[in-house]
DNA sequence: ACGCAAATCGGAATGATTATGATTTAGAAC
DNA sequence: GTTCTAAATCATAATCATTCCGATTTGCGT
């Protein structure tokens, strides 16, 4: 996913082309990490940018419900970054720069059968830690 | 673990006994499934207690600390349980009830090789969905 | 260029959680 | 059992992320 593709996929979805809605894209396509709400809204002001928090966390919703961005919770606070595939996986999370890393294996596959009768919407699979970079 | 392990926990740790922390074992020990901070100050309440936000956030930080009750965040909020056994686990979560189902199952096994040089520090693994109770 | 629904603004509201300063209490020492 | 002290609690205020709201602006089809 980049800027251009994403841009398209809210077209398709009747969503218009807005320069804020491009300049939040153009922050996660440069920051390729989690980033807090607080901290997209500080690189789009150093972008000159001025930008509301109800902007930000709408458009945030949009681009996550339309695939554009993946989001998960770190300590306590909503977290998004650029969705790095189409394909189902998971992260490995640094809990200094939120950086991340892939890890293809779902640990779902030998899960299901031992939950007859339950019904499965979701699931969560995430490894905590600190990344080679932020360990030095 | 039951509420009496659990005050002998605390007095180990040197904290004292007190009314409102046996309240809030039994509470748990009564609700065996993830509750909200704000469901355990009403059920405290309706056993005419008086018990403040502080309190109950205090304490369960700490129960949280010895190992008493288990924390996840639910749908952005905090949610507590009693330890349901001291070995390592996984969870099922009810969307509706909170109600847990253990998972024995721990995907880390496989995982450490793929993240040399990655310092791992926790994981989550938490499946998500209605149980056979909500689901009638 | 016009019109309108969508998007944005900014400021207020919300709701969970935490901090504060005063008061009460458990439990040890006498 | 009385006294003492640190811990625990209380009530309230503060904080902080997130959401809501009414007014204004803007993208884009006509």
């Amino acid at each position: 996913m980049n800027v251009t593709e994403a841009i398209l996929v809210l077209k398709e979805n009747g969503y218009k082309y807005t320069d804020k809605r491009e300049a939040l894209l153009q922050i996660f396509s440069k920051h390729d990490r989690y980033l807090s709400a607080k901290e997209v809204l500080e690189f789009v002001h150093a972008n000159f940018f001025r930008l509301s928090y109800d902007t930000i966390y709408r458009n945030l919703a949009i681009f996550v419900d339309l695939g554009i961005i993946e989001q998960t919770e770190l300590s306590g606070e909503k977290h998004f970054r650029f969705s790095c595939c189409s394909s189902h996986h998971h992260h490995f999370i640094c809990n200094q720069c939120g950086m991340t890393k892939n890890i293809e294996f779902c640990p779902m596959d030998g899960v299901a059968e031992n939950l007859i009768g339950y019904q499965i919407s979701s699931h969560k699979f995430e490894v905590y830690g600190t990344c080679p970079n932020c360990e030095k």
